[in-house]
DNA sequence: ACAAAAGTGTTTTCTATACACCCATGG
DNA sequence: CCATGGGTGTATAGAAAACACTTTTGT
C-alpha cells in the first residue's frame, strides 16, 4: 500500500485555469494527469506535494498557499496496486511561474479548467471535487487574491467571481460589499487598459484581513 | 509507511460525547485514544473505519453517516513507524448502542467533550479540528438529528445546537427560523418531563431536508 | 398557589437587492 | 464626438434581532 499526493493547481489568467502534467510512464503513459506522486518515507504530505510540483512541473511555490481538500482510497484507484491518494489544491498567479517539465512529466501545461482534457486515474473526480471546494472557499474568504498579481484592478477581482462561480454580479453592489470590507487598498496609480477611463490599481491588504480573521469577524463575500 | 483511519464518534446526551478506548497495546499501551486502525489491501477507508469501530467499541453505524475530515501525515505523529492516518466523524444517538470492547481494546467508553481525558499519538489534535468541522456543519446542514433520538422535543434542539456552537439562543428566533424551514414534524404524542408544560414531540422530515436540498435552498440555520 | 418548562407576535434594525446615469480616456 | 470601460447613490424589500407575557402541568 502506497500514499501519494495529487495538487489541484488553480491558476487565473481571464478564466480559471488549472496546471496539468502529461503522464512519462505507465500507466496512462501520454494522458494528462494532476502533478503528484508518491509520498517519501521522511517528508511530510504537504512537502511531497512541494517536491512533485516542482519536479514535475518547475513550479515552485509557497506551502501557506496549499490547501488539502480529501483523501481518495477506493482500492482499484490505481491499476497497478493499491494507492491512496491525498488531494491538494494550491493557488497562483501564473505568470510568476515558468513551467518546465523535466524529472517525471513529459510536459507540463495551463489548460482552461473548462477546456481540460480528458485525465488519468480519477483526476477528474479530484478535479471536480476540487473546484467545488475552491467556490465554497472563495466565497467565504477572500482567497481569491492568490490568483491575482500584487497589483490589480477591481474589475479584474470582479470578473474572477464571476467566472470561478458561474454567476453574475451586480457591479455597484459587488463593489460597495467588497471595498467596505476595508480589505483592499489602492495603491494611487492608475491604468489605462486601451479603451475607456483608466481604472485604480488596487493592493490586498493583508493586515486588515487578519485582524478581520482575528475578530472572527464573517468574511462571507456573496449572499 | 502505513495507512490507518481514526474516527471520532460524536454523541449526544445532554451534553456533546465522543467515543474513546482504551489501549490495549504499545505504544501508549493503557492510554486512551481514538478509536481506529490500520486499512486493509482491499477495504475502502470507509470500511475500515466501520470495521475497527465494530472490532474495538462494538458499535456498528451506517457508511453514510461518515465524514472525512482530515489526513494527518506528520513524518513522526506515530512513534513506531510512519503512518499516515485518515481522520472521519460520525455522529449516532449513543443510547441505540452497546458498548463492547473485545478485540483490540482494553476499554471503550463515551466521555463528555469537555471532561474527555489525555489522548494518545497526535489525537487530541484530530480531535480539536473534528469539533471544529461539526461546528461548523452544523451550521449549514441539520446534522443534528442524527445525534438525537427518532423523536425529540424541540428544546433538545435547542439545547444541542446551544452546547455543540457554545453560545445562547433566543428561544422564539431559533424556534420560528426552525421551524419554519418545514424539517421537523409533529408526532402529535406529547411528554412531559417531571416539571412544566408537557412538549410536543418531533420527528426529523427527511423527505423534506433532501427536496430543500435538491431545490439547493440555502440551509444555513444560524446567521 | 407556585414553580417550572412550553409556547407564542410584534417592532426595529440591518442587510441585500434592484436599478441608471455620469466620467475619463483613446481613437 | 463616440465608443469603451470606470465609477457612483438611493429606494425598497426581506431577514435578523430584540424583546415579555401567557399556558399547562406537577407538587
Amino acid at each position: 500500500m502506497r500514499i501519494s499526493v495529487d495538487i489541484v493547481l488553480f491558476g487565473y489568467r481571464k478564466s480559471l485555469q488549472i496546471l496539468l502534467i502529461r503522464r512519462k510512464f505507465e500507466p496512462f503513459k501520454g494522458e494528462w494527469a494532476l502533478p503528484g506522486g508518491f509520498v517519501l518515507e521522511d517528508e511530510s504530505l504537504e512537502q511531497a506535494v512541494l517536491r512533485e510540483l516542482k519536479e514535475e512541473t518547475g513550479v515552485e511555490m509557497a506551502l501557506s498557499r496549499l490547501e488539502q481538500i480529501y483523501t481518495f482510497g477506493a482500492v482499484d484507484r490505481d491499476p497497478r496496486e493499491r494507492v491512496i491518494s491525498v488531494a491538494y489544491i494550491g493557488l497562483v498567479n501564473p505568470d510568476k511561474f515558468q513551467l518546465l517539465a523535466d524529472t517525471d512529466a513529459a510536459d507540463a501545461q495551463w489548460f482552461e479548467l473548462v477546456e481540460s482534457p480528458q485525465l488519468a486515474f480519477d483526476h477528474q473526480e479530484i478535479l471536480d471535487l476540487a473546484q467545488k471546494r475552491l467556490q465554497g472557499r472563495l466565497v467565504y474568504s477572500p482567497i481569491g487574491f492568490d490568483l491575482l498579481p500584487e497589483k490589480f484592478l477591481f474589475s479584474e477581482v470582479e470578473d474572477l467571481y464571476q467566472s470561478i462561480l458561474n454567476i453574475e454580479l451586480d457591479r455597484r453592489n459587488f463593489r460597495k460589499k467588497f471595498l467596505g470590507l476595508g480589505l483592499l487598498e489602492e495603491t494611487g496609480e492608475r491604468v489605462s487598459e486601451g479603451k475607456g477611463r483608466p481604472a485604480m490599481l488596487y493592493r490586498f491588504n493583508k493586515k486588515v484581513y487578519e485582524q478581520l480573521e482575528k475578530e472572527k469577524i464573517n468574511l462571507q463575500l456573496l449572499g
